[in-house]
DNA sequence: GAGCTTTCAATCCT
DNA sequence: CAGGATTGAAAGCT
């Protein structure tokens, strides 16, 4: 282990992390350099327009910049009324609306003149959300409905999620403590139902295109929009099919969530408990029924159809809350009848995976082991590379050659701004004691947000903004307050990994769900990039200056509120440039990697400390990230022209994109 | 095809 | 905080 001192001269910082570092030659590199937008990299067939999650056309680069001063005075959001999702009249979208044509980008979400022409209906009228039929986009293509690809199932998850999250804040802010919205998840699941917002509609034994093995779910309604699993209840999903001369029914997949008396510690094979009978305890215990999905598996078990599994267990981070895994294929191998302890018969399947398929319960699984002790990691160079400057440890792993560790840095937690940084910005907090209540008002901090509490009760973002105003150190709410989410330092437990061609990179044990806030970009404020040291420009900055893909997070225009025709903008936006060095000083952040079709997103928040507004690059989860997954983000281009005339360094510049992603646009930064 | 039934949800409440 | 009560949505069935 390599643990050397000095060679940094900063000695004023404390030092708290030693592991230096070796040859590690850090892969960003930052700064500059497209001489212009002509000599830009090549993009990739989906990239005029595209943005890599659904088809909106969002507005790219020169953002409506509005004022931040100005902002604070918007007036806030209109009050909120009930709610139902419900549509009654299944009038039918299909050939009302364009598809959506991939291939060239274009994204068409304007329905036909013949349904604009149609009055603009509006569901009940009890409501101030409803489902405004002209503003609403299906996006999703006749074919796209019947077989999904990645891309489809990423942007319906993100869509149901987006829209979930945004109920969930609605009935947050809801002064009546039993709110309408009771179930933002079912809400949200029935608006895209009905809105055929949905894709693998046709039921299918084996693969479901777009799904991944070791994708994660936190809730039913998302595997019954993407059809991995369409019951919203349901454990056992099966369909007929014809054999010979009769139809028979086969399990398509099953949910095992710990409801039964499943068996579920072997990764590779799972004891499942068939359906009914014992489940039914209040009407007294009953012998379970060769029936329904009980009778699908056993002719599964006699046809040995592949069988699509997906784990349920409780979230390591969220102990309340539920996470599903897809696991992949299993086999029915044998079947049974056992006398549970009620005293009557259940039915029991043993199903046994399918080899060669890539882990993912198992992953989970050796996550647990992890916990228990560090000693079965494989590969475990340091159990914490921040020596205690995060409440959790951040282990330094390298699986896959010799190199010891990146380059030597000082941990610190957070960003530190140079005395002689300024912001103009006027710095006021709130006077709420306890906590902010989502949906006070009075509360100066939430106005700042246009009205909206950014985060939902369980401290996930709802919704991206130009930017997000926080509480800070000096307001008098208490430091759990909810408008603190991304100043609580890291939560989960992270790892930097040794990448296999892209140097030191970010993953995470815990899963996330999206909206989950990651961490921030700490470092050192620099005040031009011409700042950047001698041999700083081959890595580790962050400048918001850069131009950074636009795509479409929120939710849904024009579904949830009335006035939804007007489309919030949610590319971020900060007063002035803001470039952050993470060379010298730093904490995880710096080791997180490119990609053009990344998993994580920045948004700038603002909060006071000591009568000085303060901007934080804030990371969240884009979707749901199942652990080990490398953590990405978009590191965008430079497009300052002036920047490549200076020094007219030719090591600077944009370097070939590893990503590997089918809409990578060749080169980044 | 409306209505009923079943169902390894999810949340609230105690 | 575990577990019971409550409210639920989809799809198969009648």
């Amino acid at each position: 282990m390599v643990m050397e001192g000095g060679g940094s001269g900063n000695n004023s910082t404390p030092i708290i992390d030693k592991t230096r570092v070796l040859d590690v030659e850090p892969l960003r590199t930052l700064v500059p350099v497209f001489p212009s937008s002509s000599k830009a990299p090549p993009f990739g067939p989906y990239s005029s327009g595209f943005a890599p999650f659904y088809p909106f056309s969002a507005p790219q680069g020169s953002q409506a910049t509005p004022d931040l001063n100005q902002q604070t005075h918007t007036t806030p959001a209109a009050p909120l009324r009930s709610f139902r999702a419900t549509e009654s009249n299944g009038d039918a979208f299909d050939g009302e609306y364009e598809s959506y044509d991939g291939s060239t980008g274009s994204a068409k979400r304007r329905p036909k003149s013949s349904s604009q022409k149609r009055a603009r209906k509006i569901q009940d009228l009890d409501f101030t959300l409803s489902v405004d039929e002209n503003n609403f986009v299906v996006g999703v293509s006749l074919s796209e409905r019947d077989d999904g690809n990645r891309e489809v199932v990423h942007s319906i998850q993100m869509r149901f999620d987006a829209l979930r999250r945004r109920l969930s804040q609605l009935e947050d802010a809801k002064e009546s403590p039993a709110g309408i919205i009771r179930r933002a998840d079912l809400k949200a699941g029935n608006i895209l139902m009905t809105k055929q917002v949905r894709t693998n509609t046709r039921k299918r034994i084996g693969t479901v295109p777009g799904v991944e093995i070791g994708d994660i779910f936190f809730f039913r309604m998302e595997m019954c929009l993407l059809g991995l699993h369409a019951p919203s209840m349901a454990g056992i999903d099966y369909m007929s099919v014809r054999n010979d001369l009769e139809e028979e029914p086969l399990a398509v997949s099953i949910v095992s969530s710990g409801y039964y008396d499943d068996d579920a510690e072997d990764k590779d094979v799972l004891i499942y408990s068939g359906q009914g009978g014992a489940a039914n305890k209040d009407k007294g215990a009953t012998d379970q029924k060769l029936e329904r999905g009980n009778l699908a598996l056993e002719r599964s078990l006699r046809r040995g159809n592949e069988v699509r599994v997906i784990r349920g267990m409780k979230d390591s981070v969220n102990q309340a809350s539920k996470v599903y895994v897809y696991d992949g294929l299993f086999r029915i191998q044998e079947s049974w009848v056992e006398k549970a302890k009620s005293g009557c018969n259940i039915f029991k399947y043993k199903l046994v995976r399918i080899p060669g398929q890539p882990d993912a319960f198992g992953v989970w699984k050796s996550i647990e082991k992890w916990r228990e002790g560090l000693s079965s990691r494989a590969g475990l160079i340091l159990p914490d590379l921040t020596s205690g400057a995060e409440s959790v440890p951040v282990a330094l792993v390298n699986d896959v050659d010799e190199e010891k560790g990146p380059a030597y840095f000082t941990y610190v937690s957070t960003v530190k701004y140079s005395k002689s940084f300024k912001l103009t910005q006027p710095a006021y907090g709130c006077n709420c004691r306890n906590a902010c209540q989502p949906g006070n008002l009075n509360c100066s901090c939430i106005r700042k947000n246009e009205g909206n509490f950014p985060y939902t009760a369980n401290g996930v973002l709802v919704c991206r903004a130009p930017m997000i105003h926080e509480c800070g150190p000096t307001c008098p709410c208490f430091p759990n307050c909810k408008n603190r989410a991304s100043q609580t330092g890291l939560k989960a437990r992270l790892e930097v990994f040794k990448t296999k061609d892209r140097g030191w990179g970010l993953r995470s044990w815990d899963s996330f769900r999206a909206g989950t806030f990651i961490c921030e970009y700490a470092g050192e404020v620099i005040e031009k990039v011409s700042q950047v040291g001698e041999g700083e420009g081959d890595g580790y900055v962050f400048d918001t200056s850069h131009v950074y893909e636009s795509f479409k997070w929120n939710y849904e225009p024009g579904l949830v509120e009335e006035d939804g025709s007007i489309e919030a903008i949610e590319e971020p936006n900060v007063p002035s440039p803001l470039v952050i060095s993470s060379k010298n000083v730093g904490n995880v952040a710096r080791f997180m990697n490119h990609s053009c079709y990344p998993n994580v997103f920045w948004q700038p928040i603002m909060y006071e400390n000591n009568n000085e507004s303060f901007i934080h690059i804030a990371f969240f989860a884009m979707r749901h990230i199942p652990p080990m997954t490398e953590l990405t983000f978009d590191y965008g281009k430079s497009c300052s022209g002036e920047a490549a005339a200076d020094g007219g360094s030719t090591s600077r510049g944009r370097r070939k994109c590893l990503c590997g992603a089918p809409i990578c646009r060749g080169y980044f930064g």
